[in-house]
DNA sequence: CTGAAAGCGCTAACAA
DNA sequence: TTGTTAGCGCTTTCAG
């Protein structure tokens, strides 16, 4: 706290900032000692070090980062670009412990985030103008949209980039995910365990990849357990609490029995709860559910369902891991990073 | 969409973007020139003018923000910096909100935003480094937290500030702010028109300025409404939901007969509708309740309370203009903008 | 109205 | 190990 003083002349206002010109100066080297002085070269010797760094901390000096920019073509900057569909409902808090996480990430770099929250196609343009234009070093892409050619073009431009979510065309690229299909086969093996044997799912959307993969873990764990017929009784649903109300009545219509649903989505796992007790069914005592909870609503509107939790601040963190990575090995094989989800049990109210 | 090709040649990497004087070259003209053309400088020809801009979009030129940055001294970079405290809960929909509103704001204009999401005290210093030292060009501040030296800080480095809340210890910044006096006003008079005549309130704490603000317009609109008793009849919460429930309690020991109350916030509300519930109150023909709404936290839980809403996102907005406007006038006087406030009102369930 | 030239602060050969 | 030198791409006087 006691830092030298601030460089701040009381006088007027083009209060100038010490370069390292000045810094030399003071310490009696050339300006190119002091600049390897200060990105830590190792062939200069302990006392010139010394005299540097005194001189450096004297006039409280920090390297222009345009400067440094325009010469080695580093920004030092990655952005975090987020593509905001109309239809994209409830992710907040979701985007917000990410975004937590990939700070965290960050403070042990010296790398700035900047923000780009692309809504429309015209913010689109612009944006990918600004990250194909040399501002940046590479890219976080929040988009969970499939038939985005962003991501392509990013790459093109050759700055790379690490997505979150699995791509779902299954373009080769860096991202992070949570274990979804995992997931889905822990929801079943809970059920399962509760002795429940007439299972069903309410799947989400097939042209997203955690849909996909929620409901290959269901289909999987059921075969795995012999529940045969299970595979069967599946509805799909568009991640809506709507979509999990109708869904859940519809099944419940053709198969009465029903012990244990999985729902791939918090919000359809409220509908589905919603459509339970219109029915008049008990829960869990009568149909337990298990939900899959992209976001932390349950933390909100406490819903008595079990549900798979996705580690979204670690998610955050690792995009900027495997991005850090990627940029000091621009040429090597693509990664995923899958990360664990994690089974809440929550006794009904 | 049909952009002139993309200036990617199918070789090796050290891929160069066109520079000021390869665009000058293929117009024929001057870098300067070619300079300010890109400026929009009003004394160049007309010829040249639509030559160099041919020029520019035949070889996609795009102006080097380093390169330019290092002569202007301008970064075109503002940076939103929230210093999140252990104890802030529940943020994020406010958060992502408002970020929001800021990002619309800055789509009109040709500046990147930076985050910086300083957690502890060390983040904090980095933060400061970069903010101080020419790293942007004004800083948005996101704290709410009265004894916070970072403000005057940064603004002694002569960066100019926008802060979102007034600022409680009084100091003369420019700040955006909801009207959290005159959502207590209507808070009551909601409850007055709704035939309520013995008011209490829970009150947020009074070291904070919505607190104080909100309370503030409680007393007045009671006083207002001739209703001297009800500034008697007020508690103090911390805003938290736990402070909601235990202070309605106590409300209620001391003063059965309150049929209308105003909370100073939704946690707090949703505690004092907690409490009402178990004390066998119903709500709102016993009694009713109007709470202030920080976050949107009622589309989560849907308490079926009255509430005065915040624009969260009309905040951000505000707060990019004002900086912009400090920006063009650096040495004006600070000023303050206040954003009226929404009563929302719900039939409980 | 346009061009020539001088840097902005830094890094990276190349010399010494 | 250190210093010298030549730019990075742009803006901005200052001449013409």
């Amino acid at each position: 706290m006691k830092n030298g003083e601030p460089p701040t002349s009381a006088d007027g206002k083009p209060r100038r900032l010490p370069t390292l010109e000045i810094v030399a100066e003071l310490a009696g080297v050339s300006r190119a000692t002091v600049s390897r002085v200060v990105n830590g070269s190792p062939k200069v010797s302990p006392e010139v070090v010394a005299a540097v760094t005194k001189a450096i901390s004297a006039l409280g000096y920090v390297p222009n980062r345009a400067a440094r920019t325009l010469v080695t073509r580093r920004t030092d900057t990655i952005v975090l670009i987020m593509h905001e569909r109309p239809d994209t409902v409830f992710e907040d808090p979701f985007f917000f412990n990410m975004l937590r996480g990939v700070n965290t990430a960050l403070t042990t770099t010296d790398l700035q985030l900047v923000l780009l929250h692309a809504r429309g196609e015209q913010q689109r343009e612009r944006a990918l103008r600004y990250v194909c234009n040399g501002h940046v070093d590479g890219a976080l892409l929040i988009s969970m949209h499939g038939d985005d050619p962003m991501p392509t073009a990013i790459t093109a431009a050759g700055i790379p980039i690490v997505a979150m979510g699995r791509p779902p065309s299954g373009r080769r690229t860096d991202y992070v995910d949570a274990d979804n299909v995992g997931g889905g086969r822990e929801a079943v093996r809970h059920l399962v365990a509760a002795g429940r044997r007439c299972l069903a799912t309410v799947a989400g959307p097939m042209d997203m990849s955690p849909g996909v993969d929620r409901l290959r873990g269901y289909v999987d764990a059921t075969r795995d357990g012999e529940l045969h017929d299970a595979a069967a009784r599946v509805a799909y649903g568009d991640f809506t609490e709507a979509a999990g109300y109708r869904e859940m009545k519809a099944l419940l219509e053709q198969t009465p029995g029903i012990d244990g649903v999985f729902v791939a989505s918090d919000l359809m796992g409220i509908g589905a709860l919603r459509a339970l007790h219109d029915l008049g069914r008990r829960v869990p005592e009568d149909v337990a559910v298990v939900g899959h909870d992209d976001l932390p609503l349950a933390a909100y509107a406490d819903p008595p369902l079990t549900t798979i939790r996705q580690p979204v601040e670690l998610l955050g963190q690792e995009m900027v891991r495997l991005l850090l990575h990627r940029l000091s090995d621009p040429d090597g094989e693509p990664e995923a990073i899958i990360l664990p989800t994690e089974l809440v049990v929550r006794s009904s109210a």
